[in-house]
DNA sequence: CAGCATCCTCGTGGATACTG
DNA sequence: CAGTATCCACGAGGATGCTG
């Protein structure tokens, strides 16, 4: 394991503080990466999941979640609005409310995935299967 | 492993560095959860798709996707190897050829990511649109 | 309650050099 | 060709404090 080593010699060699960073986009017109982009990261997919059982507020789904900062939750709720999944309705009460729902978008997303969830729950085990013969290829 | 502190500037702030976090560990039996984890990184999916087309040497999966490094190529073919969605053949020639395929699992997994390749064709208009919508109700 | 602002940590992954 | 090994930039996201 890369403990990283920290130090970096006294002597070191001749090389420049590396020039920055070109990113290659040429990728970007490719539908599945964008989609993938969006619904990869770590709470899209679970949020929307959640929101197919019905509109919620803001707190509900921070209690369904559990484990999701309340920075995320804004942030991510925010990204699905403005890709047209979920909508944002506010009720001017005191406290203020906030409830989400998903758009007819955000709904048409929910057969896809569930597909995927389908699989994820009956290949879940071989794949624990696979993982546990691979390693013990290795360490064996 | 964290081994880094490295700097932590010279004057700087009066706040205390922070103790280590811990990590809610709650979800991890979550079949969902634990596949997207695998798949929603940058090119697991993407390389899934390719091999979809057939089996293929390391050299042709790095010139089909031609943006992937071959540090991320080799990492991520070597934990979908692990998962037990490709299978890897070595053959002993000079110099070395290795071939990828996808495996029954892997192949089982193209149904439902198929189904969300083609959702993300038929709906990436409408995200744009959508995008661009609330962009400008932000902004103008 | 439903956020916003700030700061900081850490994992992902690109760049590069080297090997069998 | 098909990797391995190292170094490091950067952005996702957690922790925390404040607001209407």
């Amino acid at each position: 394991m890369p403990v990283k080593k920290a130090v970096q010699g006294s002597m070191v060699t001749s090389r420049e503080p590396r020039p920055p960073r070109v990113l290659n986009e040429a990728h970007e017109d490719c539908a599945i990466r964008r989609v993938l982009d969006r619904l990869g990261d770590k709470w899209s997919y679970l949020l929307i999941l959640k929101l197919a059982k019905g509109p919620q507020r803001f707190g509900e789904l921070r209690r369904a979640v559990d484990d999701i900062s309340q920075r995320m939750l804004t942030e991510t709720l925010r990204s699905l609005q403005r890709d047209g999944l979920v909508a944002r309705t506010v009720y001017p009460t005191t406290p203020p409310s906030v409830e989400y729902r998903l758009t007819a978008l955000g709904q048409s997303l929910l057969e896809p995935m569930q597909g995927l969830v389908a699989w994820a729950d009956r290949q879940l085990p071989a794949i624990v299967s696979a993982r546990a013969t691979f390693d013990q290829a290795k360490c064996g």
